[in-house]
RNA sequence: GCCGGGGUGGCGGAAUUGGUAGACGCGCCGGACUCAAAAUCCGGUUGUGGUGACACAGUGUGGGUUCGAGUCCCACCCUCGGCACCA
């Protein structure tokens, strides 16, 4: 054994061994227990970041860990390789997305490789290639004649100038990135699937999964919004309408106080009315204005105009005003709205910025005092002012009014939903393409199975805003598979989403005929999912939606994709920058020296090339824009994969942000290093004798005794509590009593072999190609130290001489007693009165009341 | 705006079920080795006061529950993620 500690060595050995033996190559194995652990499959941008190292990272440490344990472990990687940034790269490179992206995936392979990370490549695919997405357009034209697809108009960002749909990205305060020009929202006919038919199913499965995060399970509950309401239709007076006015509320107990409704911008009320008043139609094209993201319809002014038409409150058979807002959108719910501004507050704001009336009738049953001219009161009470709800609680008046309503034909019970359809049509040119053919006698038809796939030409010239399947005249062309006639296609391709709602299927079943097999029900559900909270709600709900879809189809026999969930954080570093406003320049945390003053703490940072300060400015996420990402490969070309490995795994908690460190990367390069070199020590002094544990004694007995606590701990934080930070540290802290260990007798040095052999175990899952090299080292030969058991804690070695008893007065820590464990109540409480310092700190006060926490402590309150 | 996280020494973090706050690592200080440097090894390192034993303060802020709170409850501040066309 080497003496010093050759990385790049040890890692393409133990990598030639993996690729030679096809060592994580897997097959169904019905009498072995399996465990499929799946990370989220990276979008091929370019080059690995930190984000991938991490996440792929926690994903190698489960699987070789669950390897060890015994289990037949399938982990694949692929890639989702459709989607915008390869259409931006295209335009900027002047190249086709299919190239780029290919180039791109040939990069980032090299670099997993490079990680050595556990993949059975042998499953890879790319979701950008026929093979993949034919199947999900055959799948697309099931759903369609099972009635689950269906087109409707909905509304995107219009770039007047670029004359294109831009994504929520591409607008930037209301204008598009690349003209500059005030975005309009426009509505054009697109493709949905009905997820809201399976919101029930959704929410109540969220039940069902203990081993998700709490956070993710409640942000998909809130998404998918379920609430208990009535629909209230209001007549309208002054109009001719197609019948009345129909607004959604959950709190009913409220009618009373509705002082106007609001209706949108683009509800037939406001147009009709708008027909001979140009004020208001001017108002109607300033409100189509700007992005649709929620976020900023949300957070814009609130703005409105009276429409001149009155509503009949279907109570009282008052008139209140119809107003059109800019905050109500067409495209959720009814369009319409009621208004209480005494008991919400957004509606409060508006009466008071328009004047509208206030009016109290709710009351507080507890007697708070409500004053409406500061706020709106939005908790419930009992009704006031309210005609025959009068006195009633929510409960009553909701009951009331749901029976009153249905029996006069105005209004019914319902049962909403936030959660909307997925909209899957994307006007863009680099994804799957919708699998229709429109024709005009018999209407849009879904692509018949022989005519399947609908190929995506990638040898294009990608010129600029237009797709360019929706500027060649001739790919459209087809024919009618009802009638012969001449045809167009959709050119319209998939949501990204839609690949990657289903990738973690296909990889039970490479080489499948149809979507996936029967092997798919041996592997599925996933034992183990790992991927970015960003997620939380987009994707892993269209992912357990696919599942349910394939499920009813009968490709499945599970109802969730995913039986337990991880989410890991964000890797983030220091910002460094010279300049200010547009003129910033952002430099490399690479590029510069911290100073520090006498105590550690930073004062400072100059730059590397010029020794001139440079301005510290926030901890943010990696990115390009702020230049504070680091190259894992870089790092890789340094110090080595298991060094990055182990970094990534020790510097945080896998659910907490990552702070990057390069200082941090050097301990763990120089632990690697100090592990190697002490294990060549206790190598280098010959074969160890045979151990036999129950006659050690002193400190080989201390020692093997720490060793096994040490295994205990590290099992149970990587497959209980994903805490693989403890788990190095306990391992450092072991390794640290090591060399504090001096016992060179035949029994000090079989426990030693005990320990180096049982570390090399512990760490493989994190740094397999160490410990790959550590395992022969000591005596193993060429086998797979994957294929060892992992380590199992001895219960002799854990039991206890001595325990620590913490002694406290009036709960502050005085004094501590060693005792021999399971000591009696009476005789630790009369040790603690006894010592000393309980004494002085009591002041000759008695005692009045002592607590005794058996093994752990004493507290003496006096 | 709405929904969900996070906040502990100079820094990353630990404290697993309400029971020793600061494990482990980084940084810094001191020492050994060396002609010197690097590497390595040893010791110290929450703050304040004290030679010391020790005392007091301390987990974003303000309250509360408890023998005992980083941990539970209430209110607030800051910060990060998501908001349906970035993935």
């Amino acid at each position: 054994m080497d003496e010093q500690y050759d990385f790049r060595a040890v890692e393409t050995a133990a990598q030639q061994y993996w690729q030679q033996h096809r060592s994580f190559e897997v097959s169904e194995e019905p009498t072995r227990e399996k465990f499929y652990c799946l990370c989220m499959l990276p979008y091929p941008s370019g080059a690995l970041h930190m984000g991938h190292v991490r996440n792929y990272t926690i994903g190698d440490v489960v699987s070789r860990h669950q390897r060890m344990l015994g289990k037949n472990v399938l982990q694949p990687m692929g890639w989702d390789a459709f989607g915008l940034p390869a259409e931006n790269a295209a335009i900027k490179q002047n190249t086709a997305p299919a190239r780029w992206t290919y180039a791109n995936i040939d990069n980032m392979r090299r670099q997993l490789q490079a990680l050595g990370f556990a993949y059975d490549w042998s499953r890879e695919f790319a979701t950008c290639r026929p093979d993949y997405y034919q199947h999900e357009q055959r799948f697309f034209t099931e759903l369609f004649r099972k009635g689950v697809v269906y087109r409707k108009n909905s509304v995107v960002n219009w770039d007047p100038v670029d004359q294109t749909v831009l994504a929520n990205e591409q607008v930037v305060d209301g204008r598009g990135w690349r003209s500059g020009a005030l975005v309009e929202r426009r509505e054009i006919p697109q493709w949905f699937l009905k997820i809201t038919d399976y919101a029930e199913e959704l929410l109540a499965g969220l039940d069902q999964l203990p081993d998700w995060p709490e956070a993710v399970k409640s942000q998909q509950r809130h998404w998918i919004g379920r609430s208990e309401g009535l629909e209230i239709d209001f007549q309208v007076d002054g109009a001719v309408h197609d019948g009345p006015l129909t607004v959604y509320t959950t709190r009913p107990d409220t009618l009373l106080g509705v002082t106007y409704v609001a209706v949108a911008a683009e509800h037939p009320l406001a147009r009709q009315a708008a027909e001979n008043n140009p004020a208001l139609t001017a108002f109607l094209a300033e409100c189509g204005q700007g992005g649709t993201a929620e976020a900023d319809v949300e957070t814009m002014e609130k703005r409105g105009m009276p429409l001149g038409i009155d509503a009949i409150h279907p109570v009282n058979g008052q008139r209140v005003p119809i107003w059109v807002a800019n905050f109500v959108l067409m495209g959720y719910g009814t369009g319409a709205v009621m208004a209480v501004p005494g008991h919400d507050q957004r509606d409060w704001e508006f009466a008071r910025k328009y004047d509208l009336p206030i009016r109290q009738v709710i009351e507080s049953v507890d007697g708070v005092e409500i004053d409406l001219s500061q706020a709106a009161w939005t908790e419930r009470g009992r009704c006031v002012n309210s005609g025959p709800l009068d006195g009633m609680d929510f409960q009553q008046a909701f009951d009331w009014l749901a029976t009153d309503f249905e029996q006069r034909g105005c209004g019914r019970k319902r049962v909403n939903f936030r959660l909307r359809d997925w909209g899957v049509s994307r006007q863009r040119y680099w994804g799957c393409p919708i699998p229709i053919i429109y024709c005009d006698d018999c209407g849009a038809q879904p692509v018949p199975d022989e005519q399947l796939p609908v190929v995506l030409p990638e040898d294009v010239r990608f010129m600029g805003v237009t797709s360019p399947i929706k500027a060649d005249p001739e790919w459209r062309k087809t024919t009618c598979p009802g009638c012969g006639k001449p045809a167009e296609r959709e050119t319209d391709t998939f949501d990204t989403f839609v690949e990657s709602s289903w990738y973690y299927a296909r990889y039970t079943s490479p080489g499948a005929a149809g979507m996936i097999d029967e092997r798919a029900n041996h592997w599925l559900p996933v034992d183990q999912y790992i991927g970015g909270i960003e997620h939380a709600v987009m994707h892993l709900l269209y992912f357990r939606f696919w599942h349910k879809l394939m499920r009813d189809a009968g490709l499945v026999h599970s109802d969730e994709p995913a039986r337990r969930l991880l989410c890991q954080g964000m890797v983030v570093a220091e910002t460094f920058y010279r300049g200010e406003g547009e003129q910033r320049h952002w430099y490399s945390p690479t590029e510069v020296d911290i100073e520090r003053d006498e105590r550690g703490r930073m004062t400072g940072a100059t730059l590397k090339a010029d020794g001139q300060p440079v301005t510290i400015g926030a901890i943010e996420k990696m990115s390009k824009s702020k230049n504070n990402g680091v190259d894992p490969q870089a790092l890789i070309d340094r110090y080595g994969a298991d060094t990055v490995r182990l970094f990534s795994m020790f510097a945080a908690p896998p659910d907490q942000q990552l702070e990057w460190s390069e200082a941090g990367v050097e301990g763990m390069a120089r632990f690697l290093r100090r592990l190697w070199r002490l294990v060549s020590e206790h190598v280098a002094a010959g074969p160890a004798p045979a151990l036999d544990a129950a006659a050690l004694t002193g400190d080989a007995r201390a020692l093997r005794s720490q060793l096994h606590q040490t295994i205990a701990k590290v099992g149970h934080d990587y497959a209980e509590r994903f805490a693989f930070n403890t788990a190095i540290a306990a391992v450092m802290e072991l390794i640290n009593a090591i060399s504090r260990f001096s016992d060179r007798s035949d029994a000090g040095r079989a426990v030693l072999q005990e320990c180096w052999e049982s570390i090399a175990l512990l760490l493989n899952p994190i740094t397999p190609h160490a410990s790959h090299a550590l395992w022969q080292a000591l005596g193993h030969g060429e086998r797979l130290i994957d294929d060892q058991p992992f380590p199992q804690a001895d219960p002799a070695a854990l039991v206890r001489d001595v325990v620590t008893i913490v002694v406290q007065v009036n709960g502050k820590l005085r004094s501590k007693l060693e005792m021999p464990p399971g000591s009696p109540r009476e005789v630790v409480e009369a040790a603690a009165l006894a010592d000393e310092a309980v004494q002085r700190n009591l002041e000759g006060r008695a005692p009045k009341k002592v607590i005794v926490v058996p093994d752990k402590l004493v507290n003496v309150v006096g």
